[in-house]
DNA sequence: CTGAAAGCGCTTACAG
DNA sequence: CTGAAAGCGCTTACAG
């Protein structure tokens, strides 16, 4: 019956391959591939008939197989800073949901916020064909730029925006964060505002910038306390104590990250310092327990799990070859003021 | 201009080759592939013309030909319930560590507690052909260990131990540990000590148990506070107000993580219980911060960090065909005893 | 210790 | 709309 030729030769593998479900359906190898991949063009009648050899036959496909013959994976690399920072758990998480749902594997790279480390981990995945890239905001190094560049592979970046050509970005202004939040201090009266900061990475200087636009004729260099190591807890209640030994006068504090803020709330308690009587505290990110603090802090929240979805959909169109209606997406923020300011 | 020799074809993608490189070193291309991959009984001179061609070519290899080839990939896929409980990313961090220094890129898995989603991501997974698994406890459904078994495919179980024939695992006994605390504080004189926990996953069970066993004579079922929801400050706020209102009579609270313990500190802090005067508060896995409450958290410490590192150098000697001196490996715990009971 | 041949399982590019 | 041919870039298995 069959115009197809059996196979020369059993595989030696004993896998279920393409071929086999070809076979089973009475089609060609090639258009048992182009149903399964739902290439429209293929009678749906013949689509049936390999769907149900498919089944039939438990057929798993090869991404190895596909990824050399077709020179693309179906894997994206994913770069983020950091596990330990409850903002990128969420956002690498709502990431992956979307990239899986539509058919994408997460090669998930964490680079410690070291250019270095995020530029080995691009050469290590470029290696995969990756069909698609998501990094985080703009700061690398010119090789890393330059390997994102000549790979001609669709990019997000997240958490920044940047408006140049052939660029694709979901995040929000971090600078205008910082300003907004510092501009609602300054509405509420306090005008010695310190500004709190660790890690010290880009979009935390992109904040700093953005409080000391606010500050104005305010500002005051010596207000700026600086720590490059991460965020936690301790640093939290280190910095706080650095800043009441300082500069005593300070009446409100603006720390960088949320754990920061718990933190100083914590020493504050620690030193019977009320808050905010004596001294106001704000956050930055709404972490989880935040509410919980006493009292509860008042911090900026921001949209990392949204940011996570919108750039997997973004990447998701790129991959597919669609265009894009809005490459840089801007999702904003929003003040969440409880009773710690 | 070119003063290279023109390769006897084009390749159509422009991609430096394994054979390019034999061709520049003068050698067949699989002696090329022997040198690259360091396998032995390749003369010393033909390796290093090998490695001089590569890098005067910037040869990539391309994994997806080789995986192709060999019918393994160099992708391990690692299968956690969450990244929102730091004791996981702590794990994951140092695993993929390991396993990228060895040489092996990670694929990873979030199954959300949920034994349908890892069974889900297992069948993904297992499509790339990884070179290993690293998997998260016992518990799973009887497909996804008939999965693992039928693969062949070397897997290391991380967070338990079982001494079963032909398992790999790197932990600690939870059951011990979740004993050894409950212990320790009728040791100190506590008699009604409530048990309270979130999640109750496997793992969170087996502490249970271990607090049933150590309360022998006292343990009374109505002292246990089993919520299902996920850990989290606010509900571990919830969960000490259920003990007060429904056990006033307790004297210590042994919550199965920290983070719900620090929320529980918090909301003794809002309702003005004295800890440990009043009601003794005790955590498990030490995470970060439980330091910087008032009072600092009394906990036990779980070895999650070198829970990963191990079971990433346990993973690499079996991906290798090493035999493992110890494939059930306990790494312990530690109680960590500070201000809170 | 080294190599020629064959093949891994799929898709691209070209025909019809 | 469907297919025959060729090839993706590597390694396995077999010789010598």
């Amino acid at each position: 019956m069959s115009s197809f030729p059996a196979p020369k030769r059993r595989r030696a593998t004993g896998r279920v391959t393409l071929q086999d479900v070809a076979l089973a359906a009475e089609v060609s190898p090639i258009t048992a591939s182009r149903a399964l991949r739902g290439e429209r063009g293929v009678a749906v009648e013949l689509v049936e008939r390999v769907r149900e050899a498919v089944a039939r036959l438990g057929y798993v496909p090869d991404p190895a197989a596909r990824a050399l013959a077709s020179s693309r994976s179906n894997q994206v690399a994913v770069l983020i800073p950091l596990l330990s920072n409850a903002l990128f758990v969420d956002l690498l998480d709502e990431a992956q949901r979307t990239l899986l749902a539509a058919g994408y594997q997460s090669l998930i790279g964490i680079t410690h916020y070291q250019p270095e480390e995020e530029e080995a981990l691009l050469r290590s995945y470029l290696m995969n064909r990756p069909a698609g890239l998501l990094v985080t905001g703009f700061d690398r190094t010119d090789e890393a730029r330059a390997l994102i560049q000549g790979s001609g592979i669709p990019c997000v970046h997240v958490m920044e925006n940047r408006r140049d050509e052939g660029l694709y970005s979901v995040g929000f202004s971090q600078q205008s964060a910082g300003h907004a939040m510092t501009a609602e201090l300054r509405r509420r009266g306090y005008s010695r505002i310190a500004f709190a900061a660790a890690q010290l990475d880009p979009r935390t200087l992109q904040r700093a910038a953005g409080y000391r636009a606010a500050m104005g004729e305010l500002h005051d260099p010596a207000l700026e306390f600086m720590d490059a190591a991460p965020s936690s807890f301790a640093l939290g209640a280190e910095l706080l104590e650095r800043v009441m030994r300082e500069a005593p006068d300070v009446d409100a504090v603006f720390f960088n990250n949320d754990d920061l803020a718990q933190g100083a709330l914590l020493q504050a308690l620690r030193r019977g310092w009320r808050v905010p009587e004596q001294v106001a505290i704000v956050g930055f990110n709404d972490l989880t327990g935040g509410d919980q603090m006493l009292p509860p802090l008042s911090t900026v929240r921001t949209p990392r799990g949204e940011i996570g979805l919108r750039a997997g959909e973004m990447l998701v169109s790129l991959m597919r070859g669609d265009t894009v209606p809005e490459p840089c997406l801007d999702l904003g923020f929003e003040l969440v003021l409880r009773d710690s300011c």
